[in-house]
RNA sequence: GGCGCCGUAGCUCAGUUGGUCAGAGCAUCCGGCUCAUAAUCGGAAGGUCAUCGGUUCGAUCCCGAUCGGCGCUACCA
């Protein structure tokens, strides 16, 4: 059993969670449900950023204390994974004693490596984004050309992270790992920028209160690299002399959006580098959902709450969009139409319709009872090239080609009725293999369609009459054709995903 | 300015070493079926593969230029 391990990154509490935080952490939680059905041992890592500035002064001007307002804030994310059905396996606070070990360990180590150095830093800050400006990139009058507001001007002393010692060391390391960013176009983004040059960033802030100090000088306060990338650490252990980090790191993927490139696949393996840790092995990167073509934001007012938008498709029927809707690594563009014309195709005309379909037959033709599929049906090559297919996509982290492959299965089967007809056959073996066949490759898909669709696939399952739980199925074995053993009482119960008529 | 990407059927996109590569899904139209959530199945229509040149026996896939869309990055006075 090989271990995989999977995080999201760790949202800014400074906002409710919305669908672009959603998409990111579901695209982590089906991916890492695929990989329990292949029987890794898998640990999903999502969490909240919960340090910084701005923090602390929306708790001030909440008239709380910044543990107190990130208390109450952090609980909403996990809410809203619980109602999008996540399962993650640990959720990770900025705040939490565990996470303050792994920073310290981590600080100290680049800092005894020499690669931390005290420098003077001065400049125009905005306190909105959190970061210097040079003059010429700021507007008219030192404006802030994001929030539109004033910029301070500062002049502090920091510590020093010297990135710019790593340019050979990362150029060699992806070298070596070619594979290593997914998909593979974001990889050259990356590249591109470590061959342009690399800059020393700053590590640490006096002017903010609300953070970890670094250990060598308490004056300090930890910024927000290495103090939220090093929650990956945190979470398996970095620093707890009672754990061993190395039973989960290296990381296999770090789901990130495209705009947090640079962080994590620049600044991150080299610090991780002068910590003498090794690199993370993947990343994915994922584009952004838009929302009528434009950038979702706050202030944008096209904020879209993910969770208004399961009572109209169900989690299932919301979760199957974000992922089959747009090639991860895409930009995709959120719309209701688009939401509601998927679910209506893919959902209730082709899965749902199908398992109601097959259930009817098997009542009127076989007395409800599932009868055993043949050993050579001609479906059961669609089903070997659906899991072929299937795996394939889920192992380049593109969950829009797996569940396309996995729907092949699906259209398959219903063309496969089509062109036998049992329902004009009289009760008899003719029928018996027709709708074995149908009910087998329905239990395929129930397995194939669990990381994205789980409650759907486990209702599925139980209507043909299996037992047991499909996120205890094991791949391939439970993908290969004849595992459906007939005898088993068919049910039909309501449709599973209602036609969305308005 | 530099580096890079993209422009393929109405829509969203596949096309990984140039020779059945002109495709899929959705949408449209026609037909079949009636077990099913007016679902499903089959068929058709629809593209000079952005434009113009070049290399080649032959290019959507190689090269150059142009137009259009975009990403990252650097900025001289």
């Amino acid at each position: 059993m090989s271990r995989f391990y999977v995080t999201t990154p760790i949202y800014y509490v400074n906002a409710e969670p919305h669908l672009g935080h959603a998409y990111t952490t579901i695209v982590g939680d089906a991916l890492t449900r695929w990989h329990r059905l292949m029987g890794d041992d898998v640990k999903f890592l999502t969490g909240t950023d919960e340090h910084g500035q701005k923090i602390q002064q929306a708790a001030e001007a909440a008239g709380k204390t910044p543990q107190e307002f990130t208390d109450e804030v952090a609980p909403k994310f996990a809410n809203a994974w619980d109602r999008l059905n996540i399962a993650n396996d640990d959720f990770i606070r900025t705040t939490e004693p565990r996470h303050r070990t792994a920073v310290n360990e981590l600080l100290q180590r680049c800092y005894d490596a020499g690669d931390i150095e005290l420098d003077t830093y001065s400049g125009w800050y905005c306190v909105g984004c959190e970061a210097y400006y040079t003059e010429d990139e700021l507007d008219e009058g030192h404006v802030c050309p994001i929030h539109k507001r004033p910029v301070e001007h500062f002049e502090e002393e920091n510590y020093f992270f010297r990135l710019s010692r790593f340019q050979d060391r990362l150029l060699d390391w992806y070298a070596e790992h070619p594979d290593a960013i997914k998909p593979a176009h974001r990889a050259n983004e990356a590249l591109g920028l470590i061959k342009s040059g690399l800059r020393d960033f700053s590590v640490s802030r006096t002017t903010v209160d609300w953070g970890i100090p670094l250990p060598w000088d308490e004056d300090h306060v930890a910024y927000v690299w290495f103090d939220a990338l090093t929650n990956y650490l945190s979470a398996v252990g970095f620093g707890d002399d009672s754990a061993d980090y190395t039973d989960w790191w290296p990381v296999d993927y770090h789901l990130i959006g495209k705009d947090i490139i640079r962080f994590h696949c620049v600044y991150w393996p080299a610090m991780l580098m002068s910590a003498g840790v090794e690199p993370p092995k993947g990343y994915g990167v994922g584009g952004w959902l838009l929302v009528g073509g434009e950038k979702m934001s706050k202030s944008g007012g096209n904020a879209v709450n993910p969770l208004d938008l399961v009572d109209t498709t169900g989690v299932d029927g919301f979760r199957y969009y974000v992922l089959a809707e747009t090639p991860y690594g895409s930009d995709g563009d959120f719309t209701y139409d688009g939401l509601v014309a998927r679910y209506n195709a893919d959902l209730a005309n082709n899965l749902g319709n199908l398992a109601a379909r097959v259930a009817t037959v098997v009542g009127k033709k076989c007395d409800g009872v599932g009868p055993a599929p043949d050993p050579s049906s001609s479906l059961a090559t669609a089903a070997a090239d659906a899991y072929a297919n299937t795996a394939k996509g889920w192992d380049d982290v593109a969950p829009s080609k797996a569940l396309d492959a996995t729907w092949s299965l699906i259209r398959a089967t219903n063309a496969y009725l089509e062109s036998n007809e049992p329902w004009k056959m009289e009760p008899g073996a003719d029928v018996d293999r027709v709708m074995g066949d149908a009910l087998e490759a329905l239990r395929i898909v129930a397995v194939l369609a669990y990381p994205a669709v789980p409650e759907t696939s486990q209702a599925i399952w139980e209507r043909i009459g299996l037992s047991g739980e499909v996120v205890d199925q094991l791949l391939p074995d439970a993908a290969t054709w004849g595992g459906y053993p007939g005898g088993l009482t068919v049910t039909k119960g309501d449709p599973l995903f209602p036609r969305i008529t308005a």
